[in-house]
This record gives structure tokens, C-alpha cells and sequence, in this order.
DNA sequence: GCTATCAGGCTACCT
DNA sequence: ACAGGTAGCCTGATAGCG
């Protein structure tokens, strides 16, 4: 690689160094930038080294002087900073928030190209199995550890295993370390860094083995913490964080976990999948090894589909490798758009937030939006036949593109009162009057007709997109495929309107992100009419940038007309053709329920669940098989009843009848302490010593004295008048009542 | 005391 | 703490009814 494998900031007597791994080998470099930030004011600021820049300001795009304030540490910026936050208010300094690997990148492009990990990378590839006491829902950190794969660049799979008596893991830890010397290891891959490595350091340290041996340097790995675990010379790939993004995957499987995804792509594994107490029961023998094998094997075919665009993204944005694994928006954006604002010499003079208090600083319920975002509806519900649906490629990108969108081209005027959209040209710049039905008024966006700076970049990564893609297909390659879907992702992450339309990101533009889904409605509506046009009232449901309509008899459909009339449709409204592309997939049948909300069934004759109504996690097992059979019963246009008989026996094991919910923040920031999923969380507490934490998962049934832990219920203390109703509620949901059929069935 | 309805908090999902 | 948008579950408050 032409980059490092890892950079991370630290603070060597008071000063701010970076702590660089490549080729094995430890540099800790001085940072070549001090921490800084700006301001328009001069501060009283002793600490501060202070200075004055000419740059333009990315609000006005007019050159202003601005004082820069640096600072010997990190900490002593944020110090600064927030007593300035305190006495004034946000809105003082500028650039402020930015991590300072990433604005050490921003400013010295070149700088990690100086370290490159030239060496093959060595992977690591595991997998780990607990124990279980009986009765508890999930391992604790006394268990020991019974089995570990792994497996190396080789791909032979390798195990260690604990005897079926055996209580003490401490010779497996011994052994599986002597095999496997961290020294020699670059990229751990893993499914769940929260989980295998604590795991492994935990049990080490209750052995008593010396963890140090993980790191490269004698350091102890820290496994607590927000961060997650991290080693000293070792970068952790957790393919979670890869499948979770993946959004090729919505709709295709039932959730993100490892055999989920694996099983999507076709696994094929010698073991068979077993359940908890199996686990518990196999202990010791060839099929537990053979479980935890296939999972270390799961685990590399998913890493043969993720990994490509990883290492392609490190080189590509001349990041180290351990930025790259799990690189977030917010930081794709900084480093996408802080290399624009350098080349331009731009400074983002505050955050929306503060550029544009009336929108981000209005009166409002606590979740309530900034502005308006998609087009969403449905016009139509109930069973339809020869389903399909129009989608623009790349939508948002290939609008800030074709308007020529971007902080050098557009500016947000005025506003005006609610009402429809308008465009008006002049000579040198359009004005788009974009009405807003959250605003409840009409914003004037002006873009200037000369060629702007971001648009010119979305274009390029459009076209190094549409290339990979093409040959990604020819080839049948896996490496171009990965580059294609990486363009696709940094285009996104340029215009992507999360950033431009987010509070405090430091780089956002608002006037972009409400001009970008502004102009999403307006292309949505432009399809919708068409359709509706064409083959006469069609049109099924909307998401954003995707149709979904049918096709009746009498009507013959014709992909090439549609296009023609949408194109046509574009230079009339727009007075322009614009370069927007729509593809066109088709399903013989699907039922639609409501917005998001849908079954496909696609040309392979699979069944498809779409939104939360049909699929979230949290339902029970009873009412999913439910309404995958109804589902099936109600397109093929089967009587229903007897499934529903059945049902109504609810003749089924416990845990088919079990919920489940995350917690999905901290305990203590729970508004409402006494609350549902509080509550679980204190009986897991009370009964079983599990911690109350985000991320924790509690499966529960409804018995007769409340909402009970699955561990502490039983079967014949099932609510179930509770169950009836869940039936009750699935019939109601493929019943099609009239509240929510369309006038139109009517008429 | 029971049932229906609604708002608010929250999770899960879609683009 | 990247955005907006929708559906659904659960709780607690309130209204209507007998």
C-alpha cells in the first residue's frame, strides 16, 4: 500500500505527535501542524499562538481576514474553545471540531504517502465460541472461551478446542498465542469487535497470560470504551461495519448478522448451524469446531466481497488503513470537501447552524426537521400484478451535478411565502424558488451559470463510477466493482445532503442540501406524472427517487417511451435537458401496504419484506411466519383461513413468541427512566447482573403480569389474549380496510 | 372501573 | 454528533360511558 496501516494522535510531554504503524514498525512523528482553529475576532486568547489569514469565507465566498488560533494540544484547543462556547455561544470559532489525523491530512495531502505499509498486508481472520451457564441469555465474562478459529493469508482454517471437562480456558489462551504471534499480524478481521477481542483479552487477563503480547510494542491493548478495543501495530476490520452499510442488501436479507449475510452469497459450510444450547452441548466435539470453522470461513467470503473498496479507499484518499475501515460520513466529508476548500483557499466561517439560524435555531418540537426532505407517499394499496419500478441512478449526486450545485455557485437569497416551485433565468444565474412544508415557505436559491468547483468533482467521481461499473461487468471483477461502489460513496459524501444539511458538521452547506432534495421532489413528481400519463393512474408508491407503478391490461409498457417523454419533460420544465438517467426493474407481483412498506415477490419467485411493519427485528417469530404465509396465500390469491386457524391455536414453542428490543442509548440518557425498554433493562439487571448498556438486547414475551424476559417466562403464563391480537393485527394488515384503500379502487 | 383515543418517547426501518 | 421520512410498540393522560 501506498499508505500506513494505522495513524492515531497522542500527547508526548505536552506535545501533539502521531503515532504511526507501517511495515511493522513504530514512527512517532511531531505532528506537522499545531491544533488550531479561526475566528473573525481577535479572542483573548494567552495560550494561543494567533495569527491572520486572507481566505474567502464560505458563507458570503467574499475574501475576509480571519485570526487563527493555534494550540500546542488537542486539549487545549477544546478547552478554549468551549469556554468561548460557554460565555458567547457557538458561531465564534470556526473550524474547530475537525479530528486532527484528518485535519493533518486536509492540509498536508501528502503527508501519510511518507509511511507507506509496503509489505503484504497479514490477516487475521477469527472466530471465538463461550460458554453459556445454563438458564443465562448470553456469556459472561467468567465463561471460558471453548473454541477458537482462525485462519491466515493461507485461508486454511486452523482450531483449538476445549475439552468437554475441561473448565479452565487458560491452556487453549496459551496455545492459540504461541500459534498465532501478534508480532506477525497487520489486519484483524473480525463480525463484532465488541465482542471476539474484549472476549480473548478479558479471559487472557483472568488467566493471568501477559496481554502485552498482542501489541507490537508492550503496550496493553485497551479494550474499554466507546473506541472499541485497539492493539498497538494492529488494525481491526470488523465486516459488521461493512455489511451494516451495505445498501445492496435492504430487502434481501432478514437481518445483518454474520450467517444472515454470508448465507446471502451463497455459503456453502460443511457444519451444521446450531442454537444456543447446542453450543453449550458439543462442547469438545467435531461439531462444535466444525461451527465455529464455517463461521471463520462466513467470515472470509464476506471479507473477498468488503475488502477491496477498503484498501481502494485508503489509497484513494491517501488515508492510513485504519481510518478507511470504518470510515464515517462526517469523515469522508471532511477530507472530500477539505480538499476542495483548500485548493479554493476557503474557510468554513461557522457551522449551518450559526450561518443559518432560521433554520437551524428556529422554535420547534424536539424532533422535528430543518427543512423538507424527500418525496414519500403512497396513491395506491393491495395486491398488484406485473410490478416495477423506475429509479434514477445516483439521484442526489447527479442533481448537484447537472445544477451545477455547490458553496462557489449557490447562495440562499431569500425567502418568500409558501407556494410553488419557479425557476427564473437571467443572464448569468438561474433562481430557484423551492417551496419548503417544513419551513412553510418558499426558498430562493441562486446558482450562478459559470462551472462550479464541486460539481466539476461530483462529475469526475460520476464518471470514474460509470467506468469502474462498466468494467466491473465486463470483467466479471470484484476489484472493479469495489472501486465503482467506492466512487459511488464519494460522491455521496461530497454533495451527500447528510452533510451539507447537518447542524454542526464543520464543512456543511445548507443551501445545497435544500436545494439537492428540493430538486428531488420536483424529478420524483416529474416521474409520478408521467407514469401516472402513461399508463393511466399507475403510479403505486414513492420513495425519494424510486417509483414503484403497474402496469394494466390494455396498456403495453415501453421502456424506451417512458424515458422519451421523461426527457422531454425535463427540457420543459427546466428549460434545459439535464443529465438524469432512470433504470427500470420489473417484479410479477408485489402487495403494498403503505409508505416503505411492501412484499415483492421477484423474478426468481423470492419473497421480499420491506419496512418495519413486515420485518422489524423487535416482532416475534409467530407473527413473522405469519405473515410470510399470509403474504404468500394473499398474492397467489389463496384462502387465508385455514393459515389463520392455525394460528389461532397458538400452538408454538416459547421462544416463537418472543420480542426483542436494543437499547438504544445510554441508561442514563433515558428521558423516561421508567420506560418499556428501562424496564427490561432492570429485570436483566435484577435477575441476571447484566449491566444496563446501549447496544444490549432483551427478549421478552407479554405474560399475564406484564412484559416479562424471555429467561424468566413460561409457556402457560403467555398472554395469550396479547397473541390473539398480534393475529388480529397481521389480518388487518393484508385485509385491505377502507381507510386505507385509494378513492380510486372506489371509483 | 372499563374502553377508546391521543401525544410523546422510543426503536426499527427506507432512501 | 450525516439527513429527513414513516410505521409501530408502549406508557400515561384524558374523555366518555355505565
Amino acid at each position: 500500500m501506498q499508505v500506513p496501516l494505522s495513524v492515531e494522535p497522542t500527547v508526548k510531554f505536552g506535545k501533539e505527535k502521531l503515532n504511526i504503524w507501517h511495515d511493522r514498525k513504530q514512527a512517532l512523528i511531531n505532528a506537522p501542524i499545531l491544533p488550531y482553529f479561526y475566528s473573525y475576532e481577535k479572542l483573548d486568547i494567552p495560550e494561543a499562538k494567533i495569527s491572520q489569514v486572507r481566505a474567502k469565507a464560505l458563507s458570503s465566498f467574499k475574501e475576509r481576514t480571519f485570526y487563527k488560533y493555534e494550540f500546542e494540544s488537542r486539549q487545549e484547543l477544546v478547552d478554549a474553545r468551549n469556554k468561548i462556547r460557554d460565555e458567547r455561544g457557538r458561531g465564534v470559532t470556526f473550524e474547530d471540531n475537525i479530528p486532527f489525523v484528518i485535519r493533518n491530512r486536509i492540509d498536508n495531502p501528502e503527508l501519510f504517502l511518507k509511511y507507506p505499509h509496503k509489505k503484504e498486508l497479514a490477516f487475521h481472520h477469527i472466530d471465538i465460541e463461550q460458554y453459556i451457564k445454563p438458564g443465562k441469555p448470553a456469556p459472561e465474562l467468567d465463561d471460558r472461551i471453548t473454541a477458537i478459529s482462525w485462519a491466515g493469508n493461507d485461508r486454511k482454517v486452523k482450531s483449538i478446542f476445549l475439552g468437554k471437562d475441561s473448565l479452565t480456558d487458560k491452556k487453549l489462551l496459551q496455545k492459540y498465542l504461541e500459534l498465532n504471534p501478534y508480532q506477525n499480524i497487520d489486519v484483524l478481521t473480525l463480525y463484532n469487535k465488541t465482542y471476539d477481542m474484549p472476549t480473548i483479552i478479558n479471559r487472557c487477563n483472568a488467566c493471568r497470560i501477559d496481554i502485552t503480547k498482542f501489541s507490537k510494542n508492550g503496550v496493553k491493548p485497551s479494550i474499554g470504551g466507546e473506541e472499541g478495543t485497539s492493539i498497538e501495530g494492529i488494525t481491526i476490520y470488523d465486516i459488521y461495519d461493512s455489511a451494516s452499510g451495505d445498501q445492496s442488501l435492504t430487502g434481501y436479507v432478514p437481518n445483518r448478522g454474520l450467517k444472515a449475510v454470508s448465507d446471502h452469497f451463497k455459503f456453502k459450510g460443511k457444519g451444521r448451524v446450531l442454537t444456543k444450547e447446542q453450543m453449550i452441548e458439543l462442547i469438545g466435539t467435531k461439531d462444535l469446531v466444525e461451527y465455529n470453522k464455517d463461521d471463520v470461513k462466513r467470515l472470509m467470503l464476506l471479507f473477498d466481497i468488503y475488502w477491496g473498496a477498503i484498501e481502494y479507499k485508503a489509497e484513494a484518499l491517501k488515508i492510513p488503513l485504519n481510518l478507511a475501515t470504518n470510515l464515517s460520513m462526517t469523515d469522508l466529508g471532511l477530507v472530500v470537501l477539505g480538499d476542495l476548500y483548500r485548493e479554493h483557499n476557503i474557510i468554513a466561517d461557522g457551522e449551518n447552524w450559526s450561518r443559518y439560524p432560521e433554520i437551524f435555531q428556529r422554535e420547534k418540537d424536539k424532533h422535528e426537521p430543518n427543512f423538507q426532505g424527500a418525496l414519500v407517499d403512497i396513491k395506491r394499496t393491495g395486491v398488484f400484478e406485473k410490478v416495477k419500478k423506475a429509479d434514477y441512478s445516483s439521484m442526489y449526486p447527479n442533481i448537484a451535478m447537472t445544477f451545477n450545485l455547490g458553496p462557489d455557485t449557490t447562495t440562499l437569497l431569500e425567502y418568500k411565502p409558501y407556494g410553488k416551485f419557479k425557476i427564473i433565468e437571467e443572464e448569468n444565474w438561474f433562481i430557484y424558488e423551492i417551496p419548503d412544508d417544513v419551513l412553510k415557505k418558499n426558498i430562493c436559491i441562486q446558482v450562478m451559470k459559470k462551472p462550479g468547483f464541486l460539481a466539476k468533482k461530483i462529475e469526475m467521481f460520476l464518471k470514474a463510477r460509470a467506468h469502474h461499473k462498466k468494467l466491473a461487468k465486463e470483467l466479471d471483477s470484484k476489484a472493479e466493482k469495489a472501486k465503482s461502489d467506492t466512487y459511488k460513496v464519494f460522491a455521496n459524501g461530497s454533495v451527500g445532503y447528510g452533510i451539507h444539511g447537518a447542524a454542526h458538521h464543520p464543512f456543511g452547506f445548507a443551501p445545497m442540501a435544500i436545494a439537492t432534495t428540493g430538486f428531488g421532489r420536483q424529478c420524483a413528481q416529474l416521474l409520478i406524472d408521467i407514469l401516472e400519463e402513461l399508463y393511466s393512474k399507475s403510479v403505486i408508491e414513492i420513495d425519494t427517487d424510486g417509483v414503484y407503478f403497474y402496469v394494466k391490461e390494455g396498456y403495453e409498457f415501453n421502456k424506451k417511451k417512458v424515458i422519451e417523454a421523461f426527457n422531454n419533460r425535463i427540457v420543459e420544465k427546466f428549460k434545459r435537458p439535464l443529465n438524469l438517467s432512470i433504470d427500470i426493474d420489473e417484479y410479477p407481483k408485489g402487495y403494498f401496504y403503505a409508505m416503505k412498506n411492501y412484499v415483492l415477490v421477484n423474478e426468481k419467485g423470492e419473497l421480499i419484506f420491506h419496512g418495519g411493519a413486515f420485518k422489524s427485528s423487535r416482532q416475534c417469530n409467530m407473527s413473522k411466519k405469519l405473515k410470510e404465509e399470509i403474504a404468500w396465500a394473499k398474492l397467489d390469491k389463496k384462502d387465508e383461513r385455514p393459515i389463520i386457524d392455525k394460528y389461532r391455536k397458538l400452538d408454538f414453542e416459547l421462544e416463537d413468541f418472543a420480542m426483542n428490543v436494543k437499547m438504544g442509548q445510554h441508561p442514563n440518557q433515558y428521558s423516561n427512566q421508567t420506560g418499556f425498554v428501562m424496564s427490561l433493562a432492570r429485570q436483566a439487571e435484577a435477575h441476571f447482573g447484566i449491566k444496563p448498556r446501549i447496544g444490549n438486547q432483551y427478549y421478552y414475551v407479554k405474560s399475564y403480569s406484564g412484559y416479562k424476559l424471555l429467561e424468566l417466562a413460561s409457556k402457560d403464563d403467555l398472554d395469550t389474549n396479547y397473541y390473539q391480537k398480534e393475529i388480529d393485527k397481521v389480518i388487518k394488515m393484508f385485509d385491505i380496510s377502507p381507510a386505507t384503500v385509494s378513492i380510486d379502487k372506489w371509483l
